[in-house]
DNA sequence: CAGAATCCAGGCGGATACTG
DNA sequence: CAGTATCCGCCTGGATTCTG
């Protein structure tokens, strides 16, 4: 099993605070989007469906491993579904689903959010750390 | 040292891929804003300023360690401003900075598409575990 | 009350090799 | 081409203890 995310199995570990945060749909939402992969995953699936191979250059970076495993998170969560045609060589499609689609302006609204203010970001802690450890 | 992401460091050790994502800000956006604890202490600083052990109550189930970690890279990010008022005990304050409230409208979309969508995922979920693992 | 410091297990993700 | 399987180092985050 690829999927729960870390804090949804410690939680599981020890009783405490399963109340306070498993709950938290905005938690756990973020705990997807976050995924490292997904959001260029998402990017890239958003223009249209993609191919294994196609995914692989795209999202150049991450492993083999991480893009099959964050893809299949995906699919679990019924975000991007996944399509075989078996020929020789075989030919697996992926796309949005249209509950995946529904995030599409989420993101958009992150995007514009990120490059507008990174800027600031990067000042602020070129700041920070020049003022903290010299 | 507590602030770079998993990537940014992996991405330090290695050569390659630099180029292919570390400059994505909507990547590094949520790679923030994924990080676990992020969204509970912006949920409640959006509120108003709040003291370190407010912090720590409401936000239950982040380690001491975790909470001071967090607020130290927002700190960092400059998205929340730390201020001491020192009597005894001590007090602190922390409070979202101009460019911290500029994440509040977005937090706001991601939470309501959470809400809205959390069931499906969790749907999808056990459809997959169920029709996969049987 | 706020936080820094240390110790340590366990998970994450990279590298590599192998199947259909 | 698409995907699985195994091995393993490193980082993350929890528990605990100690200051101002």
């Amino acid at each position: 099993m690829v999927t729960s995310s870390a804090h949804e199995r410690r939680a599981g570990a020890r009783s405490t605070y399963l109340i306070s945060m498993a709950a938290c749909p905005t938690h756990r939402g973020l705990d997807r989007l976050g995924d490292s992969w997904v959001s260029l995953i998402l990017k890239e699936l958003a223009d249209g469906p993609r191919r294994h191979g196609e995914l692989a250059r795209a999202v150049a970076g991450a492993t083999q491993k991480m893009l099959t495993q964050t893809l299949q998170a995906l699919q679990r969560d019924g975000l991007v579904a996944r399509s075989v045609i078996d020929s020789i060589p075989p030919r697996v499609e992926y796309r949005l689903t249209p509950l995946g689609e529904t995030l599409l302006p989420v993101m958009a609204m992150v995007t514009e959010w990120a490059e507008r203010h990174i800027g600031d970001i990067d000042t602020a802690r070129a700041t920070y750390d020049s003022v903290t450890s010299n």
